[in-house]
RNA sequence: GGGUCAUUAGCUCAGGUGGUAGAGCACCGGACUUUUAAUCCGGGUGUCGUGGGUUCGAGUCCCGCAUGACCCA
């Protein structure tokens, strides 16, 4: 905690292990400011204002005097005199440092700082000639001296790699990702908001499961000790959520992060957040309308407009969206008709001929799903709801009344992305002991991702729960979707990156 | 899992057909009291991702491995 005694010591071993010129130089200039009794890790410091603020108020705070604190991002020295930028929470401001306003000493201390120190500073806003609102700097103190040079100032750092494993670094110099991640934050904030006024119950379920469910998915297996037992990180919200449903809770909702142990790519992360809710007495239409305006609401408190751009189109978000079901969007995109598509075997015929393969699952339903996966989900730019999933890849929904081969479920689509998975939530225990039966079977067959028996939330749907809508949103998608990002590790902080050899 | 590509200074990037490793920024020394990608003068700071191989000689050619990107499953 001590640096001070037993510095000289760590000071050796540092240099040992230190080959770079640019961290030698500093490590240097770091002891010559112990020397001069200067601690190079200074404390606390009171701010008055941002940045941002001193930019915005420069009318009044003309002439007054403020404390700013932040990190100095470029230096240009005219011998007596200094310009420097600092960079804070809000952005930047330029400092300006005099050998008239500061002293031989202090003045000679500021130009022997480096870019990436941290800095308080206490001094006058001004003006500049060219017109730069700044601070002349009566006083400064050193916050914290940088060991190591930030990535270079006007390409900033470029390298995805280096920027995710460094993501401070990448926060630092593009401003860009900083306003990502700050967006990522009004978007969460947003869903709360608009979920908590309409009477949601924000809950916090486990992440621990005994068993994975809610969802097709591999999960993650891990350890409890004292109980000497494997453990499951949950792969869906939705099997707790509807006991609460069960419990009365009635109107429920959960921002939580799930792990898939699956593949890696622009679109996937092993971990990510999903946003569930749960409603009684509701169904799918219910929260058809209910998506709609939580997203319009998202968008337009987080970007004030309703029109976002995804993949160089702009998207209007502005309800109401088209709802068509999945054999009519097969229908239109494919020219394949499924009404007249009575067995298995002819849905295959129609899978081949349009050049589909068939996963294990090569019912009728499931191959419909496909068709529909592979050819016509990427093709749905404009908000899109599709309706009435096969009952087959649908084991938690309610089977519709009027065609029990479908169920009362919808997917929201935009800019070729699934954004939103919702149904009328099956009550009925003994359908979905079957329906857990059924998926049973398939994991027998090999199909990893298929659901496991889960006796205790049937036993809990044996107590009773209301009919009930049911929706998920996947945030790091809408995310995605509000910030106009490609892939979802630029809008993850860290994502998971294999450890560097 | 398969294919393609990438990995060179702290960062961003050059390095035809194999012949002593380069630039800009950053950094170091000097000049400069309203600059802003400040400017001017001087300085190259490197395990060319890694391990083998071919060769008199490899950043460059061949093979393996590592990490990443893109496409496909």
């Amino acid at each position: 905690m001590n640096l001070e005694s037993n510095g000289g010591n760590e000071g050796e071993l540092f240099y040992s292990q230190i080959d770079n010129e640019h961290v030698r130089v500093r490590m240097q200039k770091l002891e010559a400011l112990r020397a001069k009794g200067v601690d190079p890790f200074g404390a606390r410091f009171d701010r008055t204002h941002l940045s941002e603020e001193i930019v915005e108020n420069f009318q009044d705070l003309d002439g007054s005097v403020v404390r700013i604190a932040g990190r100095l991002m470029a230096i240009r020295g005219h011998g007596k005199a200094t310009f420097a930028d600092i960079l804070d929470l809000s952005g930047r401001i330029q400092v300006y440092a005099k050998v008239d306003s500061l002293g031989e000493e202090d003045y000679e201390l500021f130009t022997s700082l480096d870019i990436g120190d941290i800095i308080g500073v206490v001094g006058k806003v001004f003006r500049t000639r060219r017109g730069e609102i700044s601070v002349e700097i009566d006083e400064f103190v050193l916050l914290c001296k940088a060991l190591r040079p930030l990535p270079e100032k006007w390409h900033g750092l470029v390298d995805v790699d280096l920027r995710y494993r460094h993501r401070y670094l990448d926060l630092i110099v593009n401003p860009d990702v900083r306003r990502v991640f700050l967006q990522r934050t009004a978007v969460l904030k947003a869903v709360r908001k608009f979920l908590d006024s309409r009477g949601y119950i924000e809950v916090e379920t486990s992440s621990l499961h005994s068993l994975p469910g809610g969802a097709s998915a591999r999960p993650f297996i891990t350890h409890h000790n004292a109980l000497d037992m494997d453990l499951y990180m949950r792969i869906a919200l939705e099997l707790h959520l509807k006991r609460l449903i069960v419990g009365g809770l009635e109107k429920v909702y959960e921002l939580g992060r799930v792990y898939r142990n699956e593949g890696i790519s622009t679109k996937h992360n092993p971990e990510f957040t999903m946003l569930e809710l749960y409603e009684a007495y509701a169904d799918y239409t219910d929260m058809m309308n209910l998506a709609e305006e939580l997203i319009y609401y998202v968008a337009t408190e987080v970007l004030e407009t309703p029109v976002v751009t995804c993949a160089g189109e702009e998207v209007d978000l502005t309800p109401p969206w088209p709802r068509l079901t999945m054999v009519d969007a097969v229908l239109k995109h494919t020219g394949v008709d499924f009404t007249k598509i009575e067995t298995d075997e002819d849905a295959k015929k129609a899978a081949n001929s349009l050049g589909v393969e068939i996963g294990k699952d090569n019912s009728r339903g499931a191959v419909l799903a496909e068709i529909y996966d592979r050819l016509v989900e990427p093709e749905l730019m404009v908000p899109t709801f599709i309706t009435d999933y096969p009952i087959e890849v649908s084991p938690l929904a309610r089977r519709r009344k009027d065609d029990p081969r479908y169920t009362y479920r919808f997917e929201l689509i935009i800019g070729g992305r699934e954004m939103a998975n919702a149904f009328s939530e099956l009550n009925d225990p003994i359908d979905q002991r079957k329906r857990f039966e059924a998926q049973v079977a398939l994991r027998d067959m090999g199909d990893e991702e298929a659901h496991m028996m889960d006796e205790d939330f049937v036993l809990a749907l044996e107590h009773g729960m209301p009919p009930t809508g049911g929706m998920g949103i996947g945030i790091d998608r809408l995310v995605m979707l509000i910030t106009n990002q490609e892939s979802i590790r630029d809008v993850i902080l860290f994502p998971t990156m294999r450890p560097r050899a």
